[in-house]
DNA sequence: GTGTTTGCAAAGTGTTTGCAATTTA
DNA sequence: TAAATTGCAAACACTTTGCAAACAC
């Protein structure tokens, strides 16, 4: 995804377009693959790039980008939120030795039937996470 | 489930009885009902029964029965473990305006198909959470 | 008696907040 | 120029740690 089409994609979502905005785009979406990063990975690339930016604007960012429904987020570890570039329908395949974060397809793992609802109430996400680890 | 039992699995355990982890235990399993629960809830639950306990030893003892597979932990709120009862095959949906979390039964949901992994990996579990909210 | 468990308070982790200064549109 | 965004540091919520005292076996 060029700039161009990164600064399409914030201006739709009604947000303003910031040098930050754009770093972190570009970290996040700039070759199509999908990615997983927590905010102090993505913040100690961008200084690594040498980009000026505190932590806190990266959460801010961050959170916007995912309100936006730029990317997604996926809660896998306690104390500690990952965010997925890939906002499609998804699985996750999580190591908990390694702490390597990997996307399956959605549709490979068979159907869900949803459980009945209150009228008022609707289904926001499916998370299915498969942990797996060293054999022992 | 009695004192009696409840002991019996904590020493099948390794675990040695203690006043405190016997309150605990009847916390938790005294009626057979599922429970999730977090480490704060439980510490106030017992203050409030007049069980004198620290904080670090809820999460202790939390801990301890969870390697023991006496409790299962249920990640759906970053920053906050929920500590679940029924540790057999289960699934959630997890309310996100209330933060009530509810079992479903397994099976109930359609099939799981699992993905082929390395020689040496092996699923530890698989958690599918299903998150609804109000509709907007 | 020996090794485990407890309690306390302090430290740690990841995240959020308040607010003045800066920047965008 | 008005409104949004940033950076900083302080505050936060939850969890873990270190160590002496208490306890189980």
């Amino acid at each position: 995804m060029n700039e161009r089409q990164q600064q399409s994609l914030m201006m739709q979502a009604g947000l303003r377009i910031t040098d930050q905005r754009l770093a972190l785009s570009a970290l996040l979406f700039a070759d199509e693959q999908p990615r997983h990063v927590t905010a102090e990975e993505v913040y100690d690339e961008a200084k690594q790039q040498g980009v000026r930016m505190s932590l806190a604007t990266v959460y801010n960012t961050l959170h916007r980008f995912t309100a936006a429904g730029l990317l997604r987020e996926v809660q896998v570890d306690p104390g500690r939120v990952w965010f997925d570039t890939n906002v499609s329908e998804h699985h996750h395949m999580y190591d908990e030795d390694t702490g390597q974060l990997t996307d399956i397809p959605a549709g490979s793992l068979g159907s869900v039937t949803l459980p009945k609802l209150k009228a008022n109430k609707q289904v926001n996400r499916i998370d299915l996470v498969i942990r797996i680890g060293t054999r022992n």
